[in-house]
RNA sequence: CGCGGGUUGGAGCAGUCUGGUAGCUCGUCGGGCUCAUAACCCGAAGGUCGUUGGUUCAAAUCCAGCACCCGCAA
């Protein structure tokens, strides 16, 4: 049996952690996650669905504010002797003492090709930018930003209308697999560990709030991918009549006019210009409102 | 006790401030026009206005409570 701490937070860790707890190969005998936040409305204390898990598998949960400047910690980690740490979605950069106490390495699954889109958002940052796959890479954890040498890895094809939502499944769906191959082809040796190489290299940076913003002097293309690459966390947006308008689902489609405005309003939804070809507003989401057809939300409209 | 918006025919909304006839854009159904139509014209059906209580001659509308949905923020 593999002895493993699992360190993880959001939900799309949680398949793996289940996967590896199920396992005949692994053993895992700790969780560290981000303490309990203030979360949702009326900021109630929520705690991550991976603690829940652990809580509900009777596993020792360990949730520093920050593992590097918490020994006491670090000292319980090292009493459970484990042999690897494996990190997905953690949300804390890790020390060098903390990466010296697993017997062997610690390993970090990172949800892009290596050595493209180190980083925090790489999952949005490929369809944002129009990628045609990604994927995802189990690699040995050192110190500087997903630098470490690559274990395995496995391509997911991204289609033109797959927004991350349909991504982060197939990722939480494929990665318990490739962590538990990973760890034991590291152990019985038929894993080899690759540099990356530094050609490739590129960041994945944090989303900022103006980037969430639909700019309609983009082309339609560009909107799209915004649209679906960042759908429901947090959603692309524009603003009317003083009211935030979520954008869920659109589709590229020909014509012309002034980037922003409304273009023709069919059965389908509303054509709105962009700089180049016009997107066809599909979902979207009033503030205030559900999820409704962008043609029932012109409907309502005041004209 | 973090801030804020919402609940009205099948959908999306207006009407609430200033109480007194249930409105708009669609959809559905029927009929017409047309070579034809997702277009146009005519007509019809469909709502105990989230829920409970209060005020009033009279409440979608004013007051109080409750439930559910959502935006910000984290």
């Amino acid at each position: 049996m593999i002895r493993v701490v699992f360190f993880g937070t959001p939900a799309i860790a949680l398949k793996s952690l289940e996967y590896l707890y199920n396992s005949d190969k692994i053993d895992v005998v700790g969780v560290v996650t981000q303490p309990d936040k203030p979360a949702g409305r009326g900021h109630k204390l929520t705690m991550s669905v991976i603690k829940q898990f652990a809580l509900e598998h009777d596993l020792p949960v360990f949730q520093p504010k920050s593992i590097r400047k918490e020994p006491e910690i670090q000292q319980a980690l090292k009493d459970l002797k484990p042999d690897f740490f494996v990190t997905f979605a953690f949300g804390q950069i890790l020390s060098q003492e903390v990466l010296d106490i697993p017997k062997f390495e610690t390993i970090n699954l990172h949800a892009s090709l290596l050595p493209k889109y180190r980083g925090a958002n790489p999952i949005q940052r490929a369809i944002i930018n129009g990628d045609k796959e990604t994927g995802i890479c189990t690699m040995i954890t050192e110190l500087g930003l997903d630098c470490g040498d690559v274990c395995m890895k496995e391509i997911i094809p991204i289609s033109d209308t797959m927004n991350c939502e349909e991504l982060f499944c197939t990722i939480s769906e494929l990665s318990p697999k490739l962590l538990e191959n990973t760890l034991t082809g590291l152990v019985e040796g038929t894993v080899e560990p690759l540099k990356q190489c530094e050609d490739g290299v590129c960041m994945a940076n944090k989303l900022t709030k103006e980037e969430t913003s639909i700019d309609w002097s983009k082309s339609a293309r560009e909107v799209h991918n915004l649209v679906r690459g960042i759908y429901k966390f947090p959603s692309a947006h524009f603003v009317h009549n003083d009211k935030l308008v979520k954008v869920l689902q659109t589709k590229v489609v020909d014509g012309c006019g002034k980037p922003g405005e409304f273009v023709e309003v069919t059965k389908e939804g509303i054509k709105v210009a962009c700089g180049k070809d016009c997107l066809l507003l599909i979902k979207i989401k009033p503030e205030g409102k559900g999820e409704m057809n962008a043609r029932d939300w012109y409907n309502g409209l005041k004209k």
